[in-house]
DNA sequence: CACTTTGTTCATTTTTGTTTGAACAAAAAA
DNA sequence: TTTTTTGTTCAAACAAAAATGAACAAAGTG
């Protein structure tokens, strides 16, 4: 039987619901699933941390949803978990520099891709070395290296970025 | 009845399939579909410019993935028409510049959402400023600016950026 | 003009990626 | 110990995005 309280938290109010689309959209450009910036956007706008109860309910996602959100975001160093007082369940707060979110990214989204572009382009100088045809081969090699400037460019690229943007 | 020829170009050899490659995942990460990097990475390996058709052919994609790829490629700028001979269809040819490359991806997929982004947290602020509860709005109007702070961070970034990989 | 070639559009299909929720594990409470 | 609470996992359902291909348009050819 149901008493008093209907035992889940009211759903999200008009700003609430603003900053969760915010963020909903921003991680959309960063092609990251949608749930990762509701709870993300909750999270930021809620005065005190929350638990993975209350995103379930708030947001009205699945705890599979949650739980693995959570589990992202805390890959990403986007979340933290809070002194959580009494209660035994874990409580969640976002992490707001700038600089710690966008060094997340990179280490956990653009490095690994790097990483194995790297050693695809090695394999790819290695093909191109082995073409017959001498005029093809002098195009692809210079085509190679051309990718590798890129790759070296973003390399390079990167850490400046995370400077930039870590005032 | 088929005579001789099979009328269709040969299927990609391990050069190309290995660039093709490389570009299908470099765009994935960008958030780009697969066959943009299909294309881009055929035109980018190939010693002379390429038709719809031949990119039908060789990628094995119909000719509305091609059409379509085409013209996503042509509005951020990294392909051209080039100059056709006596035949009357349109070949194509990859823009291989760094600089132009990054400066069509921020005009046309980064810019947009950036401006939409702004118009949002103007809406936000008004909302905030609206707040009934003093503490909440006070801890609100933080947060908002915050956003705002990252959004500017954000947008004097992409020049800089811009110009460090355009050399 | 009728016919062919080249390319575009868009409704449908296919693929890919995300979310769900039931089953499970871990740990505290009773 | 059994029960309850909290959170995770993962196969299946679902939704979103991309690719297909048939119908169409545009423009050249004979």
């Amino acid at each position: 039987m149901d008493i008093l309280l209907d035992g889940n938290q009211q759903e999200l109010d008009p700003l609430e619901r603003q900053v969760v689309d915010f963020f909903v959209d921003g991680v959309r450009v960063l092609g990251l699933p949608r749930s990762i910036g509701e709870i993300y956007g909750l999270l930021f706008i809620s005065q005190s941390p929350l638990s993975l109860d209350d995103l379930v309910n708030r947001l009205r996602i699945s705890k599979g949803s949650a739980s693995q959100g959570l589990r992202m975001l805390k890959g990403l160093g986007a979340v933290r978990e809070a002194q959580n007082g009494v209660d035994r369940r874990t409580y969640y707060e976002p992490a707001t520099e700038l600089k710690r979110l966008v060094g997340g990214f990179i280490r956990e989204q653009i490095r690994p891709h790097m990483d194995s572009g790297k050693i695809k382009l090695t394999r790819l100088a290695k093909v191109t070395e082995e073409i017959d045809d001498a005029e093809r081969r002098k195009f692809s090699a210079e085509r190679i290296q051309r990718l590798d400037k890129w790759m070296r460019s973003g390399s390079k690229v990167l850490p400046i970025l995370q400077k930039l943007l870590g005032q």
